[in-house]
RNA sequence: GCAGUUGUGGCGGAAUUGGCAUACGCGCUAGACUAAGGAUCUAGUCCGGGCUUACUGGGUGCGGGUUCAAGUCCCGCCAACUGCACCA
C-alpha cells in the first residue's frame, strides 16, 4: 500500500463523524477517562501548529484509553468572547458575531482536518446565550455570598485598548493584548474576593498531580507571607501608622519608617508637613515613572523626608524620621514598612544615601559592609537578646506586641483581588442593576441570560465607559427589589470569565435547568488529565482553580479540585530557533503541512520533535522523516507472510507494546515514536511480517497516525475500526530475550560484549568474561581483587 | 535578587534512574537505480591516532569528590531558559 493521506484521511475523517465513535456515553458501565484540552480563542488566523502540539498529547492518551476499554470524554469549544475579534470588528465594521461565527467554524474544519478525536456534539461556546447565563448565574451567586464589591480604585489602564486590566493582564506595566504602557487611573471596579480563596487554592495543591514547577509558580503567585501587623504612633497625631513586616524579630533595629508616595496619611495631615512642596514634587515624578523604570532603578534609591511628621517606634520609644520612596507600594501590605537597614539590602542602600544610623540587631554578619540578611543571635534587642532571630524572637515578639496591643500576628497575599470589569462590548453583561435606594442589586436568576443587546456601532466610548452605555433601552430597568427606575450596569465581564467553568458545561451542554447536572458531574468529574500552556498557569488555572471551590462551596459541583492532572506542553520554535511571530515571517501553517504532507505526518511530528514539556524548533526535514516512516509503514502490506514469528521478534514486539505504553502515560511521545520506529527497522531487516504482528503495530501506532492506522487495518481484514480496536498487551516474561548482551569493563573500562543465558549465575559470567581476549590483555600480568557481576548489566574485573 | 528548569555529536534529542554514552530522526559521505533527483534503496557517520573487521587514546558546560563503576549522586563554579520581582 502507499501513504495515500489525500484519500484515506477524509474518508476515515468522515467514517468516524459517521458512526460516532468518538462520542462520550453518560452513565457508561465503563471506566471513564476526562481529558480535556485549554478550548482555543477563535482567531480569524486560524490554528497554530502550537494549537496541533497543546492538543495532541490528550488525543493520544483519549485514543489509548478508549482502546483500552475506556468510555472517554475529550471535548472541544471555543473561548470565542475577547479584544482581538472586537477590534478587528471595529476595524472591519464587521459585527462580532459574524466574525466570531465565521473563526468559529473555520476553527472547526481545521480541527477535523487533523482528524482530533474530540466528541464534537458536545461544543461549547462561550459567547452563546446558553452558555453565558450560566457564566452570568455564578457571578451573581457570587455576588449573593459576598465575594463581589465595588470600590473606586486606581486601576491598571490600557490607553490603546481602552479597557481596566487585571494585575495578572498587566504584567510589567505592559497591556497583555496590545503591550502599550499601562497607566493608572481612577476608575469603578467590580472585585472578585479571590484572596478569600488563597489558603483553599494553596491547600487544594497539595491534593492535584500537577509538576513541581507548576505548583510553584502558582504558590509564588498567591504569594502567602506570614509576620505582623505594628501600629507606629506618629508624634502630635491620633491615628497610628500601621506596617506590616514578615521580620518582627528585627524591631529594635528599626531606624526609620518609609511610606508609598500616595500615602493617605500625607493629604490628612498635610497642615503638618513643612516640605508638601518637594513631596509633591517627587510624587510628580513617580507618576512618570513606568513600572518599567522604576523596576530598573533597583539600586538608587530616592525619597523624600516628610518634614514635620515623625514616628515612635514602639519598642524602645525612639522617635524615627518617616519618608516616602517608591520602592514602597501602596498595594502591598499597608503601604507602609518599618526600615531596618541593618538587615535589609533595600533599607540599607536607602540609610546609606539618607545618612541614617543603621543598628545591628542579628550577629552574624558585618554591617559595615552590607546587611546581613543571615540568621544568628538577637543583640540590642533588650528581651529578644540571646534568641535565635526567626525560630523564636518572632513568636516572642509577637506576643509583647499583642500584649502591648500594639501588634499582631498576620498574614499578606501578593495576589490581589480579581478586577473583573471591562468597559467593553464582547463579553458577558455583568447582571446588575444601580437603583438609587436599594444600591447595587443583582439581575434576578429567572431573567438570565441578561442578553447582550445587537449594536451597529460598538466602539469603545471616548471617556472609557462602556458602548452599552449609549443603548438607553438596556441602561433603562426597573429595579428588581422596589421596582422604581433604576439603572442597569453597563460594563461586561473579561476574557476569563467564561474559561472559569467551562470544562463543567462539556458535562451536560444543553442543560437549561443549571449548569451541570449533579448525576453526571459525579460520574465524570474531575477531570483526570489537561493539559495546556505554562501560560495560563498562573492566570486561567488560578481563576478557575477559584471559581471551581466557590461553587463547590455551594454544591453545585461535586469536587473541591476541578482537574486531577495538569500537565504542560513546549512551544514550538520558528525553523530559526526563535517564537513564532507574523513579523518575523517563520510562521508554519498546519493547514499546509496537512495538506502537503498529510495529518498523520503532523501529528507524528510534533510528537516527535522532542521532549513535550520542552521548546522545540520546526525543521522541514525532521518532519519530512515521519513523512518516510508512514511511507514505509504503508509499504508493510506488501510484506505480509503467513508465517510465525521468530523467538527474537517476539521478544521485541513485546517490549515495543511494553515500551509504547509506559512512554504515552508519561508524555514521553518521542520515545514512544522512535521505539515504532526501530520496530519498524527490525521488521524490515526480518523482510516480512505475518497479519497478527502487523495488527499489534497499527494499533501501537493508532494513537498517533489513525489514519494510515485505519486504512491498512481495514486492508488486513481487522475487525470493525482500530478506533475501537483493542489496545495489544504484553507478556512481562517476553520482554527480555533468552540470551542478553552485556559489557564487560577491566577497572571501570568497557573492554568488550559478551553473550549471556539471562539471568545466569556470577561463575558462568565471570568465566564468559575472562575468555575474552580484549579482558585478557587488559588485564595482562595483573592480579584480579575483584570481580563484580550485576546481573544482567555488567561484569566488571577489578586488576591491580 | 528570589523560585524553577536545563547544559550530551554538525542539528532535534535517547540513556530502563548508578551499570556497554550518543537509541530514533535529521543532516552529511559514498555507492546503486535513473534522462534527471530536492524520489527511493544500500552502506558509513562522537572526536582523534593507527597495519581503517579481533588495535588504541579521549569524550556528556567547567573544577573537585564519592564509588569496582558517574551524563546520572555530593560540593564549588560558569552559562542559558522560564516565571515572579524594590512584596516589606
Amino acid at each position: 500500500m502507499r501513504h495515500n493521506f489525500k484519500k484515506i484521511e477524509p474518508k476515515w475523517q468522515e467514517k468516524w463523524e459517521q458512526t460516532g465513535v468518538f462520542k462520550a456515553v453518560d452513565y457508561s458501565d465503563k471506566p471513564k477517562f476526562y481529558g480535556l484540552v485549554e478550548f482555543p480563542y477563535p482567531s480569524g488566523a486560524g490554528m497554530h501548529v502550537g494549537h496541533i502540539k497543546a492538543y495532541s498529547s490528550i488525543e493520544v492518551v483519549a485514543r489509548k484509553r478508549r482502546m483500552e476499554g475506556y468510555n472517554v470524554l475529550f471535548p472541544i469549544g471555543f473561548d470565542a468572547y475577547g479584544l482581538p475579534t472586537e477590534n478587528y470588528a471595529i476595524k472591519t465594521k464587521t459585527h462580532p458575531r459574524i466574525i466570531t461565527d465565521r473563526n468559529i467554524e473555520k476553527f472547526s474544519n481545521q480541527l477535523k482536518k487533523v482528524g482530533f478525536s474530540f466528541d464534537w456534539d458536545r461544543v461549547v461556546d462561550t459567547t452563546q446565550e446558553d452558555f453565558y447565563r450560566w457564566t452570568q448565574w455564578i457571578f451573581l451567586k457570587m455576588f449573593d455570598k459576598g465575594l463581589v464589591y465595588r470600590d473606586k480604585a486606581w486601576v491598571n489602564y490600557c490607553p490603546s485598548c481602552k479597557v481596566v486590566l487585571s494585575n495578572e493582564d498587566s504584567q510589567g506595566g505592559k497591556c497583555d493584548i496590545c503591550h502599550s504602557d499601562v497607566v493608572q487611573k481612577s476608575k469603578d471596579v467590580w472585585y472578585l474576593r479571590i484572596t478569600q480563596y488563597a489558603d483553599k487554592l494553596l491547600e487544594g495543591l497539595e491534593q492535584v498531580d500537577y509538576p513541581e514547577n507548576i505548583k510553584q509558580q502558582q504558590i509564588n503567585w498567591i504569594g502567602k507571607s506570614t509576620g505582623a501587623f505594628v501600629d507606629f504612633s506618629v508624634k502630635g497625631i491620633e491615628d497610628k501608622l500601621e506596617i506590616y513586616t514578615t521580620r518582627p524579630d528585627t524591631l529594635f533595629g528599626v531606624t526609620f519608617m518609609v511610606i508609598a508616595p500616595e500615602h493617605p496619611l500625607i493629604d490628612k495631615y498635610r497642615d503638618m508637613v513643612a516640605n508638601m512642596d518637594e513631596i509633591e514634587a517627587y510624587r510628580a515624578e513617580c507618576n512618570k515613572k513606568t513600572e518599567f523604570e522604576r523596576t530598573q532603578l533597583v539600586k538608587d534609591k530616592t525619597g523624600v523626608k516628610i518634614d514635620g511628621l515623625t514616628a515612635i517606634n514602639p519598642v524602645n520609644g525612639k522617635e524615627i524620621p518617616i519618608f516616602i520612596a517608591d520602592y514602597v507600594m501602596m498595594g502591598y501590605g499597608t503601604g507602609a514598612i518599618m526600615a531596618v537597614p541593618g538587615h535589609d539590602q533595600r533599607d540599607y542602600d536607602f540609610a546609606k544615601t539618607f545618612g541614617i544610623d543603621i543598628i545591628e540587631v542579628i550577629k552574624g554578619g558585618n554591617i559595615e559592609e552590607c546587611a546581613y540578611t543571615g540568621d544568628g543571635q538577637m543583640v540590642n534587642s533588650e528581651y529578644l537578646n540571646g534568641y535565635d532571630n526567626k525560630k523564636d524572637s518572632i513568636a516572642r515578639m509577637i506576643e509583647e506586641l499583642e500584649k502591648l496591643g500594639i501588634g499582631r500576628a498576620g498574614v499578606q497575599y501578593k495576589m490581589k483581588d480579581w478586577a473583573f470589569n471591562r468597559q467593553r462590548y464582547w463579553g458577558e453583561p455583568i447582571p446588575i442593576v444601580h437603583c438609587e435606594y436599594c444600591g447595587d442589586v443583582g439581575v434576578p436568576y429567572e431573567e438570565l441570560p441578561l442578553r447582550l443587546p445587537d449594536m451597529e456601532d460598538f466602539e469603545p466610548g471616548q471617556g472609557g465607559e462602556s458602548p452599552l452605555a449609549r443603548i438607553d433601552s438596556f441602561v433603562a430597568c426597573k429595579c428588581p427589589k422596589c421596582g422604581r427606575d433604576a439603572k442597569r450596569e453597563t460594563d461586561t465581564m473579561p476574557q476569563w470569565a467564561g474559561s472559569s467553568w467551562y470544562y463543567l458545561r462539556y458535562i451536560d451542554p444543553h442543560n437549561d435547568k443549571c449548569l451541570a447536572d449533579m448525576d453526571k458531574l459525579e460520574y465524570w468529574m474531575p477531570v483526570d488529565w489537561y493539559n495546556g500552556g505554562m501560560e495560563h498557569v498562573t492566570r486561567h488555572m488560578i481563576y478557575s482553580r477559584f471559581w471551581h471551590h466557590f461553587l463547590y462551596d455551594i454544591g453545585v459541583v461535586n469536587t473541591p479540585e476541578p482537574y486531577a492532572k495538569r500537565s504542560a506542553q513546549g512551544l514550538i520554535l520558528g525553523p530559526d530557533g526563535d517564537k513564532m511571530s507574523k513579523s518575523k515571517g517563520n510562521v508554519i501553517d498546519p493547514l499546509d503541512i496537512v495538506s502537503e504532507f498529510g495529518a498523520d505526518t503532523l501529528r507524528t511530528y510534533v510528537l516527535f520533535m522532542g521532549d513535550y514539556g520542552v521548546a522545540t524548533p520546526w525543521n522541514d526535514s525532521s518532519m519530512k522523516g515521519c513523512k518516510r516512516f508512514l511511507e514505509r509503514v504503508a509499504a508493510l502490506t506488501d510484506m505480509l507472510t503467513e508465517e510465525e514469528h521468530s523467538k527474537s521478534f517476539e521478544t521485541k514486539i513485546h517490549m515495543t507494546i511494553k515500551k509504547v505504553s509506559g512512554d504515552i502515560e508519561n508524555m514521553k511521545f518521542n520515545t514512544a515514536i522512535a521505539t515504532l520506529m526501530a520496530l519498524l527497522n527490525e521488521i524490515y531487516n526480518v523482510g516480512s511480517i505475518n497479519k497478527e504482528d502487523l495488527g499489534i503495530f497499527l494499533k501501537l501506532m493508532a494513537p498517533f497516525a489513525p489514519h494510515l492506522a485505519e486504512e491498512m487495518w481495514e486492508a488486513i481484514g481487522g475487525e470493525g475500526m482500530i478506533s475501537t480496536a483493542q489496545w495489544p498487551s504484553y507478556d512481562e516474561a517476553k520482554t527480555v530475550e533468552a540470551t542478553i548482551e552485556i559489557g564487560v569493563q577491566v577497572n571501570g573500562k568497557v573492554k568488550a560484549t559478551i553473550t549471556i543465558p539471562r539471568d545466569c549465575d556470577k561463575e558462568t559470567a565471570i568465566k564468559l568474561a575472562l575468555e575474552e581476549f580484549r579482558v585478557q590483555k587488559a588485564i595482562g600480568d595483573k592480579t584480579i581483587r575483584k570481580e563484580i557481576y550485576v546481573p544482567n548489566k555488567i561484569v566488571n574485573i577489578v586488576a591491580k
